[in-house]
DNA sequence: GTACATTCCTGACAATATGTCAAAAAACGA
DNA sequence: TCGTTTTTTGACATATTGTCAGGAATGTAC
């Protein structure tokens, strides 16, 4: 199916080094860094070429940000899997959210300038629904996790609170610490050597804070997350401690 | 010394006008939605005096940002200063980050500009430390309520959580939900109606989760929010009420 | 009021982008 | 081998930022 003529193949390895190099431009120098010339021009084609395969340069950007999504929700859900009380799986959450921003930490800075631009009018609805949908399904995997919890009785949320809003919250935390660290050197000027540590710890304090049991002093969760990390994310892991 | 001569007053205002103008156009169209071209053409005048008041395009975008940063401070100035224990102090702080928001949603579109440009590189040192002098301000007013609340006795942070680090996380929490806010349909896909209220009651929780007195439950923070607007929001509070 | 100095403004110019498309080249199929 | 289809090309149209020499306006001294 991926081989049926050389030249199809050619068509489809090429689209993998377009956004192999998009990245790699979007990385150094941001929007204006991916520069559709120069990319066309270090891949030995013309510009015309690379707009066979991308309507415009917004969608090569989308393109990239689907990538990683994808990649993110497949740890989700190998997380969300884990054997355990479902305050250890949604710490188990925490790990994968935290292995992905660690490993891939481009992928913020695609992410912001997805925000930022006004993109999506030029996009097609095909990716755009691609992005919306991997979104909510993370949101859902979190979800369930916290419905769990509250069906087994191991947390009440106060009056007039969701399950989504909980995800929300946790969602804005790692979101925001993630952008803060990317973008700013606020972090080290704070005297915070660790950030991900105090993330971890906020959000710790968070769940605590809504009684969800085994509270943060009845486990040792900062041994546990070790542990998840081995058993779920084993060569993520290696490969996270070979980058450091 | 604003009026010295007709001249200097007239270059004086312009300056606004740009701005102002400039703020218009990056709201409705990003990035690409503020030309200079059409700048100048609206405002009756040729590039090239846009350029004798800013150095490039960006220096405009870091100067927009810095006159709501500035804003913000003053808000939380005056926050900070509100009577009563810390943590009602702290919602205080709370409520000004709130009422900024919604008073000045375009502030986040500029911010979220910068974060995704390689913008810094071009602009000029002075701009840059005064954006960096701002955020430090923030979170040194709120870091202070911290350890007023540590002092007083109201609450104790675990073994290896600083003030700021806590800081951060509330600094995280909201950056993260306004900009998710701001940029995605997720939240009302989520049935969240009042995102706003989500944030709070998550920022209350995680409070709590810390063991900072007075706990939620032992006082009616809602109520006490208002106060607070009333209080000292009173312009910001109707202004806010008018719009909506 | 006039002449001179200074400041300010202009618009053409260079450099660099993106996106389009007719025509050329290559690949395919019988 | 030859006609058909697909793919690639590069010139073109259009837009944008930033520069700068020269000209216009303004301020100042007498």
């Amino acid at each position: 199916m991926t081989t049926r003529t050389p030249k199809k193949q050619e068509i489809h390895d090429r689209e993998l080094r377009i956004m192999e190099l998009a990245r790699e431009m979007l990385l150094t120098g941001g929007y204006h860094g991916l520069s559709l010339d120069s990319l066309a021009a270090e891949l030995g084609v013309s510009r015309g070429t690379i707009y066979n395969h991308f309507k415009c340069k917004e969608e090569i950007i989308l393109a990239l940000l689907i990538e990683t999504m994808d990649r993110r929700r497949e740890m989700f859900q190998r997380a969300a899997g884990y054997q355990g009380v479902p305050r250890v799986r949604l710490a188990a959450i925490g790990v994968a959210a935290e292995l992905f921003v660690r490993l891939y930490p481009d992928h913020f800075r695609v992410e912001q300038i997805v925000k930022s631009d006004s993109i999506w009018d030029k996009t097609t609805e095909e990716r755009r629904s691609l992005v919306k949908t991997c979104q909510m399904q993370c949101v859902g995997i979190v979800a369930g996790i916290v419905r769990d919890g509250m069906a087994q009785g191991h947390v009440t949320l106060p009056e007039g609170m969701t399950p989504e809003a909980l995800v929300f919250g946790l969602w804005s935390m790692t979101e925001g610490a993630y952008s803060i660290i990317a973008t700013s050197d606020a972090v080290k000027e704070l005297g915070i050597s660790d950030p991900f540590r105090s993330i971890r710890l906020n959000i710790h304090g968070m769940v605590d804070g809504f009684g969800w049991t085994p509270l943060q002093k009845d486990l040792d969760y900062h041994h546990m997350m070790e542990q998840v990390m081995k058993d779920v994310f084993p060569e993520e892991y290696s490969r996270l401690k070979q980058a450091w």
